[in-house]
DNA sequence: AACTAAACTGACCGTCCGGTCAGTTCTCCG
DNA sequence: CGGAGAACTGACCGGACGGTCAGTTTAGTT
């Protein structure tokens, strides 16, 4: 059993950091966020979050791979229950448009992370491009299925996660909640009367 | 005839330097960029840059507006040159991958301005927030037409600048270039297939 | 050439922030 | 209770950056 008491206490106060972190992100930007922020949200000094991270990129990394554990849980979940494409293209606009709207504060992380102009670099973070990993799989399987056009597979699933990003921001940057059933229909008709195979009359 | 001498060599300089902030933010991105990176692209001193604009943020905001004129102008064409709703989107979608592949620069800072994180604020760029209302009203003529659904405009637009914005990302992350007619069909494609009324044979 | 005003420069200032570490407080065991 | 080590603190350091301004160069006029 590795699991010390030691280990217990430091894993206790990694996550209230990364919590604190969260939260802080979701008020200021991926950006803006300085190591004194967290450290006040946490109600702890600055030193003691050096304790625990090596440096400020490290607390908001680990922070971003750990959120985006359970995120990634829920999706996966609305992917492989089954059904038709449609079907599993509404529960996975569902999944996410419900998890922004109750933690809003991962959904700005999960902004920075599809910004690919933070650092100098193009790319996108890691965990972003396992999302859309997971959404190309979902669609080439659907391909295989002979539901959705040949068009190609990895360019559909970027255009369904902005999809869905948009809207979700959408409905972030509206005082006045939109019902959320009715995104969810306009998003999945959207996706699949763009990219499903819509069967003919012959 | 208010244009003097002055004024001419004045509109030169901060031309100038507008181009030069251009080029950095391609290069670092928006949030990175310093006056002393545009001054030295500028080929000029930093004090220099005070002489001609009020602060940093007024060089960003101001390069934004101004660059953003010539791309309205290009979009208003394609959105104004009649034909079906297909067509029209396919203008446009061919105008700003066009436009985009061309100048990257102005692609970096396109990106920016559609993304909320910059500030505190949630609220996009004005100048983006005007090109989210053209593409409403095309699809409100369009709706007026019997083209398309009765979907909300708004969000339809929003998801379709989401749509061009994420494909033309990434081209641009693409080091080998894909044809930019493959991309614009498949753009056209989704979004149409998407939003447009599709005729059923009775 | 001499003079002047406008344009330009870059060293400098205040502020902010990531990261450090000497000193303080807490915890737990003998 | 006492002491040792772990946990924690926040003042401090160095570097970066926005913005300023006294001094220098340039351009135009007589």
């Amino acid at each position: 059993m590795p699991t010390t008491k030691e280990e217990v206490v430091e894993q206790f106060r990694c996550q209230a950091i990364r919590d604190a972190a969260m939260r802080v992100v979701a008020r200021k930007g991926y950006d803006h966020v300085t190591v004194q922020d967290i450290a006040d949200e946490a109600g702890i000094a600055k030193g003691t979050v050096y304790l625990y991270f090596k440096s400020r990129e490290d607390i908001l990394q680990k922070t971003m791979s750990f959120s985006f554990e359970e995120f990634h849980g829920r999706i996966a979940a609305a992917i492989g229950a089954g059904g038709t494409f449609a079907e599993a293209v509404e529960r996975v606009v569902r999944a996410q448009l419900e998890y922004f709207d109750e933690r809003q504060e991962f959904f700005r992380l999960y902004l920075a992370m599809a910004e690919p102009l933070g650092d100098r670099r193009l790319k996108k973070h890691a965990a972003y491009r396992t999302h859309i990993a997971r959404l190309t799989a979902m669609i080439e399987a659907a391909r295989a299925n002979g539901e959705v056009w040949d068009a190609p597979a990895e360019r559909a699933a970027i255009v369904v996660a902005s999809t869905i990003r948009d809207i979700a921001l959408q409905r972030l940057a509206e005082k006045a909640a939109r019902p959320l059933d009715e995104d969810v229909a306009f998003v999945r008709d959207y996706i699949c009367r763009g990219i499903a195979i819509h069967q003919e009359k012959s």
